[in-house]
DNA sequence: CATTTGTTCTGTCCTGGACAAATAGATTGA
DNA sequence: TCAATCTATTTGTCCAGGACAGAACAAATG
């Protein structure tokens, strides 16, 4: 009904497969000429595996930054080209060896060597340690390497999951439901990605606070009922790059305004770091684990006498 | 810019937390008179909570199977009846225990409980058994008791939360790199329930079955890429209620097509469990445990020789 | 009672236009 | 030379209102 599977999509097809909207869709072809789909016997767009193939490259340049005018009517080679060189510089920590090793055996296609490599390490370095040194480069470089062609999304998947094995695992036994603060984490419906909500969740746990996931993708309604019916202290939302940023602050001013004034809001992930201007009191912006864990050691004091009153 | 974060939610924040589209949203809004935002400055659309609130609920009812017409212009009194009403007698398994006292868990917030709850049953039963004859009725329960209002968002989120973390446990004890069939299991972008796909690696890798899950959401394109990379034999999708059946089968068809003819395709979850449309040849369509279990029996009798050859 | 045929319902797509926020570029002042 | 302010362009999202196919339903027929 909708696409000749032959070889085209429909517009709702490729916004699925790409991320980006229909109404971006379109306007990009008026705009640009591109893309510039067929037309089925309805009328309707039809797009060409090519022409998606190229959306999403594009799309991968733009969550690095570039700007679409400078990319839709580039050539193929130029925008190759422009995915390598997007690449920053290694920041080669002295765990590169890890970093390549991940990469070897995602490349295999061996999950389960994968697994016990990160396990490995996990138990070599401590936890804490291992998220700080290990995995938060290790996703950058994933990242990168996906950016840039090298890897497939896929191999992405595979390793995202994983560290969450890994991690969901390393939680729940470090799980102390009267550690304090009770953090309530989760992700808004348009994000999903929750790894560095894992991450964090698991720094925290090994410092004594007691976090509860909601998984991703909760609606702020639901958010302000769990952080009540859990009493949580803090609420923990993450943003990734994908994540629009300029629905960031609106959403978390929106968050902060319908919950108790006494529960702190913090926000991290890649797409906060990128954020400039300070938001509204109250919420903080936490740029990477450091800041996030000042952040608890300040709440920690802060609360000392209520926490051992209570 | 978008929301006065007051009382009023923007177009596409409603999108996000009912999960009904733009388009749906202004559609109704000239079929039937809701909802009936006010105007910003900018003369977009604000949807005051009630209302917001209200298309919720009628989405609830939706995806259990009335249609909107009916919906929209009832009461409020008689929306939350149809909920109640929409409730299937129970099937009361003989683990109803279990069920109250998840429910009871989720109540008091106690998601540790729960966890300990879980695991204690996974192992008195077997994997087998808790799959089939706890979790699947349980979900059901948690799936109407959300459905009728007896339980929030948040804590359906928990109790998938902990099924997950428990579940992935199982699953990386029991991964064999050498199993057969070779399975490759993920959910398409626009579908992000993959509890029934985690419950059914759980017990395809008891039967000596290599299951590589991609987590949710993977394009087909990469899902095609996947296949090949990690030689799959089967590829096997996940559709909730949630996903729009129409869609069903032009993605499958989709995904037939590109993949290479040797990997079967499976498609199981309540979404196609409604399915009556026999699909192109290829496809299975499972509508339940037992079905898949069937499937993957005479998989592996049919590459019984093979097996034993490689 | 089962099957077929018309009707209504409903989601998605279309065009083309508007606008504010974000970004880049130019200009000015220190 | 550098920083800061202002202007112009870029870009995503919104809007209205119209079209249509396929699903769901109802009615009529065997």
């Amino acid at each position: 009904m909708n696409q000749p599977p032959n070889s085209a999509l429909s517009i709702s097809a490729v916004e699925r497969e790409t991320g980006l909207s229909k109404d971006v869709l379109r306007k990009w072809e008026t705009r640009y000429g591109f893309p510039s789909p067929l037309r089925d016997s309805l009328g309707e767009r039809a797009y060409p595996l090519p022409q998606v193939d190229r959306l999403r490259l594009i799309k991968r340049l733009m969550d690095a930054g570039m700007r679409p005018s400078r990319l839709v009517n580039e050539s193929d080679e130029n925008l190759n080209a422009l995915a390598l060189a997007s690449q920053s510089p290694q920041i080669s920590s002295k765990d590169g060896d890890v970093e390549k090793l991940t990469l070897e055996k995602l490349r295999q296609q061996d999950p389960s060597g994968l697994r016990q490599l990160l396990y490995r390490e996990l138990m070599r370095q401590g936890i804490q340690c291992f998220v700080q040194d290990t995995l938060v480069p290790l996703n950058h470089a994933i990242g990168e390497a996906w950016a840039c062609g090298e890897l497939s999304i896929h191999e992405e998947h595979v390793y995202s999951e994983a560290v969450q094995g890994l991690l969901r695992e390393t939680i729940a036994k470090l799980s102390d439901s009267q550690g304090r603060p009770r953090v309530l984490m989760t992700t808004l419906p348009e994000e999903q990605h929750g790894l560095g909500l894992l991450m964090l969740a698991a720094v925290l746990s090994l410092r004594g606070a007691y976090c509860i996931s909601l998984g991703t993708q909760t609606p702020v309604q639901d958010i302000v009922e769990a952080a009540e019916a859990h009493r949580a202290d803090v609420v923990a939302l993450s943003f990734s790059n994908a994540y629009p940023q300029r629905r960031i602050l609106p959403a978390l001013e929106e968050l902060r305004q319908r919950l108790d004034g006494e529960v702190e809001v913090w926000a991290g992930g890649a797409g906060c770091a990128r954020l400039h201007t300070v938001p509204v009191n109250n919420i903080q912006l936490l740029a990477d684990l450091e800041q996030t864990l000042t952040a608890m050691s300040s709440w920690q004091s802060a609360h000392q006498t209520e926490a051992l009153a209570g």
